[in-house]
Order: structure tokens, then C-alpha cells, then sequence
DNA sequence: ATGAAAGCGCTAACAG
DNA sequence: CTGTTAGCGCTTTCAT
């Protein structure tokens, strides 16, 4: 069933058949309607690969993912289906695992399927890597912050800032110990937030306390495992920012289950926004990201790049997180602040 | 930088080349270790799409479903990932957003681009659309229960077996007015979930009272609403089985706001197992559904079907969900049941 | 073990 | 407007 079947079926040339299928203007009417209905009887498809030999243009974009079950993730996963799916283009969604093997794996493949661009959120790529790929002529967006990159394509929110808001109203609650669960030091998304409390601590005139900052996994177990630490540890605080909503929420079973109260006692604020977190009592104060957007963002980014094959300067994209306030800080202070 | 190019710098033919790549066995050591060094030097990659002009094996496989956001579909996806990644596939992942029109168009786009093979959730497909799909030579495997087709390769979970063990449940705790929110009926899922329902209440010798059935988006916000109903109706219940989580965390919501007390007042019973159920209180008492078995056992089923070109049957598998009893209903009825 | 050459299915100059 | 034909990059007989 190959462009010549039909072309004898219909009585013309593969040319004129081909031309029915990219330039049908080229083409007059009646034979084109022709040559569709055979192609129609026939079931025709034509061969995808024979047709790309050439011209290479796929219609398809690549998206790097660290965890399909990660909402933040498939919320920027939505953002960039949408805009794909608008431009007609598909979307391959790899799930990395956290693992640079697969990612490195994952990037190569796509690179070698000829997709049309790719979009790399939080990658754990060296620039040396983005370099040979920029080399081999790949179109690429990557999305979250990375500080060993620079002069990249970039779109991202600013993690240090939103802390520090987060931080300062935790302060003007009138909270002074104020602890910190949070994840592991290399990831850079992890530095920003705590050079954000450190900053936001100075700025309120709060001596950084290293005894008040626990790590932990990036998880509900991690969260809760931390907040047994602390209350191992007696360490008084009366407010504990978590860096992200899974470690809240464990932080908050925890505490909760140890007859601690949330606000009155210790006051608690987390990082994403996860729906989860408008359901649990108490409702919890959080910082959204704008995940969506981002991923919005990313892929207008990636097609202006596809497309105007033109422009030689990176752009830098920072979106802003946005704090939500519910009742984990309380609200006395809440009021005083706005009266 | 092809074929042509290395044969050239290698000084052999392209021949030799191309053996290199596909049957190394038939290459001495020697000149193999040479263009391989050339291919390196050059930084070759095979043209992927002339490769599969011809032999249409493409190493990737479709899988859709409806919603990115929705945990199960992702549970789903990795189970199907972590398959396809061991057997040296790569998966893409489409999003249908519940929108057949767009399911159709994937399906195309997906055969079109000789994918080896197609994992379809919750199809909207029709058994005609199916037929199609095979005499176009496409392996395919469901995911989800459709009852207007049969006699295909399917995996799925008896939400009708499930929600009877819940009922009963439900009625060996003592409860007797028990409430239904469910989604809305054309979809299979749900009627068999309503069936499951009527037919415990009738083994426990309860009539079927239509004014306790509550229809309800599955969101949590429609939860939400069927309890204000539900409490607004005054109809009496001392139980309410939400056909799914999302629901149940909204019926929930709106209970103890509402100052009705779970599970003294009214049991709770959800489906699906998210991970919100674990961190709210009470505990929402649930029904597990496999999902990422089921994408494991999908993707089995699938490449059984690609690699063994042979077998004419199909098969149906089963996997049995679970009933996660945790504080929701109570845990008087429960000791005295194990006792 | 290696090379020459005939395709694979399609597109796009070029001719008419 | 349509047909002829030379590729696209690679694989695979068929010789040698």
C-alpha cells in the first residue's frame, strides 16, 4: 500500500499523488478529489519515516519529567501539551526517575528520532552536555532554575524570593523561632530556599540558628520523620516552614498525632500548593508555584525558537510564586496586620 | 554526516558500514573496532527514519489516557514505563483530555508514526473504530472496563466485586441508610459501581432507595455538593459510600463542617486510594485499586502480543482491588466482627 | 569478510 | 497541470 499503488489505481503519476498530499493547490480539483477517494478506498497511509527521510521535521517536541506521579511536574506537563497541541505538534513524555543515566538516554534517543525541540525540567545535564547537544543542532528549553547554568533558555520561579515572603509573614505573625524542614543541600532549588529564610531572618533582625534546620526527604514520610526529630530534640520553635507541601503534611500528621496544635503552638507554612493541602485541618498556608504557567511559558519559548530560526540571544523567564494564606499561621496576627 | 561520509573517512564501503550497526557478528574485530572509532570521531548518528523506512520496528509505544493530573492514570503510566524501559521501548504518553475527538486523532497520529504497539485507558473507542485498528496491522491492549466491548485484549479492575465488599462492609458495621455519590451513569465504571451497591444492599436484605443515590462530578468540589444536598434533603444516612476519593474528601469537607460527626454520626467509605485519604481526618476507609500492576500487566500484555506474532486469542485480565479499612467507619462494628 | 548495487516510499527539481 | 526521474540515508541481497 505505497504512494505507487494508489498513483496505477488512480491512473496518474506518484507525483501527482504526492502533490495531493503537500501542495494539493498544485493540483486541480477534479483529479485531487480523485486521487482522495482512491487513497480513501485503499486506506492509504503514507509511509511517516520515507517522508521524513528529508526533511526531518517531526512534528514532535520531547519533555523530560523526574516523576509522572509529581503534580507539580505534570501540571507543567498540561502546559506545554496545551500549547503543543495547539501548534499541531505531539509531545513525548519521558519519566527520568531522578535517574542522569536515564535522562542522558532518554535525551540522546529524542535527539536521534529527530524531535523538533525539547524541553528539560530540572535537569541534572552539565553545560557541557547542553553544549554538544546545542552543536547537534537540538532545540531546547529548560524549565527551573539550575546554577551551574547559565546563558541557557530558561523559564523558572524564583524560590529565594517566595521564601522570603513566606518567611517575613511568619515574622509579622509575630513568630521569632522559626524552623526549617527542608530537603538536600545540592539541589539548587533547595538553596535558593534557604538563602531565602536566611535573608528573610537577617532582615527581621532573627540570628540564623543552624539547630533549627532539619533536612529531610522530599516526602510526607520525610516530613513526618523530621517533625519527630524536632520533637525529639525539644528544640523550641513556634513556627516551621517546610519546604515543600509532602513535607508539610507530614510535618503537620506528625505534630497533630503528638497533641501539638497547629497554629496556636507552632505554626506551620508549606511550598507548592498541592490541593491535598486546602483539605487537611488545618488548611494549609502555602506558596503556589505557577506550574502551569510555566510549562505554558516554556513551550511558546521552545516554538519561538523552532520557528524563527533567527535569534541568538537565550531568554531568561522568572515567573512569581504567590503566597496563599489559610489557617496553618493563624489569623490573629493576620488581622492585626490588616487593621 | 552519513553513512557515505564514514564509509569514506574508514575507507571501506557503506556496506560495511551499515553491518557495523546491525550484524557486527559479520565484521572482523579489527575493521568493526576501526569505523567504530571513525563513527565516534565524527560524531555519527544513523539517520533514524531512513533506518525504519523499511523495517517499520520503531521501539516506541502510545499510551493514552485522559488527565495528567489524575494519580491513577499515572500509576498507570509507570507501570507501563518501567516495562517498556526494560524491554528497551520508549513510551509516549498522550493526553486526551476525556476529548474523543482528540483520542481519535492520537490513535491516527500514533499508527501513522508505526508505534509497535498502543495502550488505550478508559477508551472511548467503539468496537468498529477497534476493528479498524487491526486490520491496520496495530497491536493494542485496554486498560479499563468498557462493556460495549468484548473479545479484546483488556486489563481491568471489578469495581462491581470491590464496592459489594465495601457495602457489606459497611452493613456488618451496622449501618443500614447508606448513601451513594457516584459519577454520572453512561459511564461503565459507574454503573458497575452502582450495581456492586444494589446487589450487596440486596444480599443484606436492604431495599434499593433511589432517594439515596446522589450523582456527583468526581471531583472533590462535586463531593462538596452532593453533601450539601444530601444534608440540605435531611434525608436520614448513617453511611455514605463515595465512588471515589476525590469525592469522598469532598462529601468529608462539607460533613464536619457541617458539624456532622464521622464516623459516629455517618460512615465514610471512599474508592481509589489516593494518598490525601491517609493524611485526613479520620482516615478515609477506601478501596485500592492496582493501578500500577495494572500498567505492568497492560505492557506485558503488550509486548507478548508484539514479540509473539502468533497467538489469535485474547485475553482478559482481571486484578482484584482491595478494601483499606482504616478510621472512617469506625472501629466498634470491627471488633466485634473480629472478635 | 567485504563491496556493488538494487531497492525502501516518498519528495521535489525539471521538463513538457 | 502532470509526468519523469534523481535523490534522501540506510539495509540487504548477491557476488567476489
Amino acid at each position: 500500500m505505497n504512494i505507487k499503488a494508489v498513483a496505477d489505481r488512480a491512473g496518474v503519476s506518484v507525483a501527482t499523488v504526492s502533490r495531493v498530499m503537500n501542495h494539493p493547490e498544485l493540483v486541480t480539483a477534479e483529479t485531487r478529489e480523485h486521487i482522495l477517494a482512491v487513497m480513501k478506498k485503499m486506506n492509504y497511509t503514507p509511509n511517516w519515516f520515507a517522508r521524513n527521510i528529508q526533511s526531518s521535521r517531526t512534528g514532535m517536541i520531547g519533555l523530560l519529567v523526574h516523576d509522572f506521579l509529581d503534580p507539580s511536574n505534570m501540571e507543567i506537563a498540561k502546559g506545554v501539551e496545551s500549547i503543543a497541541h495547539q501548534k499541531g505538534y505531539h509531545v513525548m513524555l519521558c519519566n527520568t526517575e531522578f535517574n542522569p543515566v536515564k535522562e542522558k538516554e532518554y535525551v540522546e534517543t529524542l535527539i536521534e528520532r529527530k524531535i523538533d525541540g525539547l524541553i528539560l525540567t530540572a535537569t541534572t545535564l552539565k553545560n557541557s552536555d547542553l553544549d554538544r547537544m546545542k552543536k547537534q543542532g537540538a532545540n531546547y528549553v529548560l524549565v527551573g532554575k539550575n546554577k551551574t547554568i547559565n546563558r541557557q533558555n530558561i523559564v523558572y520561579t524564583d524560590y529565594k524570593t517566595a521564601t522570603e515572603e513566606a518567611i517575613r509573614y511568619l515574622i509579622t505573625m509575630g513568630r521569632s523561632r522559626i524552623g526549617l524542614v527542608i530537603g538536600e543541600y545540592p539541589k539548587p532549588e533547595t538553596e535558593e530556599k534557604l538563602e531565602g529564610y536566611k535573608r528573610a531572618l537577617k532582615e527581621g533582625g532573627i540570628p540564623f540558628d543552624e539547630a533549627l534546620v532539619y533536612q529531610a526527604d522530599n516526602s510526607i514520610e520525610g516530613g513526618f520523620l523530621a517533625a519527630s526529630r524536632i520533637l525529639d530534640d525539644k528544640v523550641p520553635m513556634d513556627a516551621i516552614f517546610a519546604s515543600t507541601d509532602q513535607m508539610a503534611l507530614g510535618v503537620m500528621d506528625k505534630l497533630k498525632s503528638a497533641g501539638v496544635h497547629i497554629p496556636e503552638d507552632i505554626a506551620l507554612i508549606g511550598f507548592d500548593d498541592l490541593r491535598i493541602g486546602a483539605l487537611v485541618e488545618p488548611k494549609l498556608t502555602t506558596i503556589s508555584k505557577p506550574m502551569y504557567r510555566m510549562g505554558l511559558m516554556a513551550a511558546r519559548l521552545l516554538f519561538d525558537i523552532i520557528e524563527g530560526e533567527g535569534t541568538e540571544e537565550t531568554q531568561e523567564i522568572a515567573l512569581q510564586s504567590k503566597l496563599k494564606i489559610r489557617k496553618s499561621c493563624g489569623n490573629k496576627g493576620r488581622l492585626k496586620e490588616i487593621w
